[in-house]
DNA sequence: GCGACAG
DNA sequence: ATCTTGTCGC
């Protein structure tokens, strides 16, 4: 299933070329199911001071919400964190979170970008085209291009996010009074429903519930409610 | 050459 | 990402 992910062989040049290569993979069409029936959130966090790498997955009942499985990987990590190759040090211990999953998601959110990268392989999108899964990049912060029209402080309003004339994602404002969230189709995934689909599993908070809820657990932040 | 830079 | 107290605003 998950193709093999490149291990750490201190040679950057190689990996981009990769990502390039793989980024001619990627389908910008909508390829999951209608309705969706489930959606799952993942996340990487660390642990013993970067040593361990941990990822969480969260499987919900795409219409109620409910949760309905998640698991957690842990790997030594491999690899260090360099903007722009983000999926090379987060991805193996994501697919072992995916693996452990009692059912596979019909469309997955992945923490970070999907098409909104330099090369067009962001984790999102590496993660979509290495499983065959739908998925979308859910990100906190751009990595690459820029908003040029204002974005309305109100709940559920998007605009662009382009890099030079090309639209790569979406700016979209989750809550009122957050920064907005960097929306970025991944794989399977039309850049046009995107932001409607992330909206769709926003509730108060300004992560929608599946990343949400794998940041909790991949950070250690889910022992007070848990 | 300089600045930017997901998690 | 991770380390952390107080503080601002709904």
């Amino acid at each position: 299933m998950a193709r093999e992910i490149p291990t750490w062989n201190h040679n950057a040049a190689e990996l981009r070329k990769l990502q390039s290569e793989l980024a001619g993979e990627v389908s910008l069409r909508d390829g999951f199911a209608k309705p969706l029936r489930t959606i799952a959130g993942f996340d990487v966090g660390f642990e013993d001071e970067g040593a361990t790498t941990c990822a969480a997955a969260v499987l919900l009942d795409a219409n109620i919400r409910e949760v309905l499985d998640q698991q957690v990987a842990r790997l030594p990590t491999a690899m260090p964190y360099i903007p722009g190759l983000l999926s090379f040090r987060e991805l193996p211990a994501l697919f072992a979170a995916l693996e452990m999953l009692k059912a596979k998601p019909d469309l997955a959110f992945v923490d970070g970008h999907g098409i909104a990268h330099p090369r067009r392989l962001g984790i999102a999108a590496h993660f979509g085209v290495a499983t065959g899964l739908p998925s979308i990049g859910v990100a906190k912060k751009i990595l690459i291009g820029e908003a040029r029209m204002a974005l309305h402080d109100m709940r559920g309003a998007f605009t662009p996010l382009r890099d030079k004339s090309e639209q790569i994602g979406w700016l979209l404002r989750s809550k009122v009074g957050c920064l907005p969230l960097i929306v970025s189709p991944g794989h399977k995934v039309a850049m046009a429903s995107a932001p409607e689909l992330v909206m769709r599993y926003v509730t108060t908070y300004r992560l929608p519930e599946p990343t949400r809820l794998a940041d909790r657990i991949a950070s250690r932040r889910d022992r007070s409610s848990d």
